[in-house]
DNA sequence: AAGAAAATCAAACGTTTGTTTTAATCATCT
DNA sequence: AGATGATTAAAACAAACGTTTGATTTTCTT
């Protein structure tokens, strides 16, 4: 039940501890529902910091998730790497396995990282309740990966290459992904399971590649 | 943009206003982003009456997620005749046709229905922003439904009835077509179209269909 | 038509909201 | 050491919130 996020506050300047304290709270309930007061008191700072700090309420969710999305493309690479490899070997193969392994990445960061969560969480409300900070979310953390998937995939089915399917057999996947997250508490009341466990989410992440790979290479006629 | 949910609103009593209005709004804003004032004032009542037929906003807003998904089920045996009429027929290629008829009339019903979008909004806020309402909607209406599209694809491939498996090639079909809905602003931003027109949606439901019965058809092997 | 019950209304309740103000405190530099 | 500018603190602000009140109107019953 420990803040752990905090554990090293003393260190943090107030604007910093005020951020942090901003991505979890915005994740966990939303911009209305957070309170500039909940804010300050989580964060020990005045109640007055975050105008201050931020000028205004919506100002600072703006700045939390641009500051979140930030911390997330550093860990991306994670998934340029797969892509890379699997360009530079350059056979069916390498893609297949490529992509079963950026599958089994993606889920295990969107269901157990909890800073994959928190912006997790941060991007479905803002597609609930878009702002102007979509726009940025979408070109710069969206696209990028889906560019790369989309690659992978041109790789593994040659047919699929400069096709407008190729977007929509991109999405298929993600989209089977995503969903975990999205629909999650319903998710476990379907598979009749109380927690996201590493040994589950593995399963799943085995699942999505095997029914998304028979599909992909299963494509033979009509492109 | 007059409002033609309340087109005939002097026959409707206050009451029935209030729903109607109340499913449009929590919807469109949620629970703690629409106001009792703004309720009463674009369903024409006073402010007391949300607080005189419901007792609170929060009780106005669990009846608004039963009478919303009360009329919803209603359009629910549509799903139930596909289905029924595949397993009157009994061939795989019958399950074939249901599924992507299934998968087609679904993609419609929440991309272009406006009742049936509002709701498919309720049901995201609810997975966002939990409250005890969601048990009921997922016994009434996620589960049902599951459980019909599952006896379809365990008849395409028998080999899945009974498997633990089942549950997740149904995940995976209901999160293809889901995802248009969870994630519309950016998928349109992806496909960089600016509206959901039929003929989109059409192809959507065609490749969701088509890679999904792929998928499906090229398990054989280590189920 | 008279009286009881139900429905509607305007007004005000006490809180909580985001924001601003004013004063006190701190760090830094001449 | 004292002045300066940045930061924190407490208090107060108006506005909006959900809710309640008590009077008034409408509807139904007898």
């Amino acid at each position: 039940m420990a803040n752990n996020l905090l554990e090293n506050q003393e260190e943090l300047g107030t604007k910093e501890r005020l951020l942090a304290v901003a991505e979890k709270l915005f994740a966990e309930r939303g911009l209305a529902a957070t309170s500039i007061r909940d804010l300050a008191r989580e964060a020990e700072v005045n109640i007055a910091a975050v105008n201050y700090y931020f000028g205004s309420k919506e100002n600072l969710y703006l700045e939390t998730l641009r500051y979140a999305f930030q911390q997330t493309g550093v860990s991306s690479p994670e998934f340029e790497k797969i892509v890379k490899k699997a360009e530079a070997i350059n056979t069916k193969e390498a893609a297949e396995i490529a992509i079963t392994k950026y599958i089994e990445e993606f889920l295990h960061l969107i269901l157990s990282s909890d800073q994959a969560r928190r912006h997790a969480c941060l991007m479905s409300r803002e597609i609930s309740d878009p702002t102007p900070a979509l726009d940025v979310i979408v070109k710069e953390f969206i696209l990028p990966k889906n560019r790369a998937l989309s690659s992978l995939i041109a790789q593994v089915q040659p047919a699929l290459a400069n096709s407008d399917k190729l977007a929509l057999y991109t999405i298929s996947i993600v989209s089977q992904c995503l969903h975990y997250h999205f629909a999650l508490p319903i998710i476990l009341k379907v598979l009749n399971e109380k927690e996201m466990s590493p040994k589950l989410i593995s399963r799943i992440a085995k699942h999505i590649a095997e029914f998304s790979l028979t599909a992909l290479k299963g494509l033979n006629q009509n492109i």
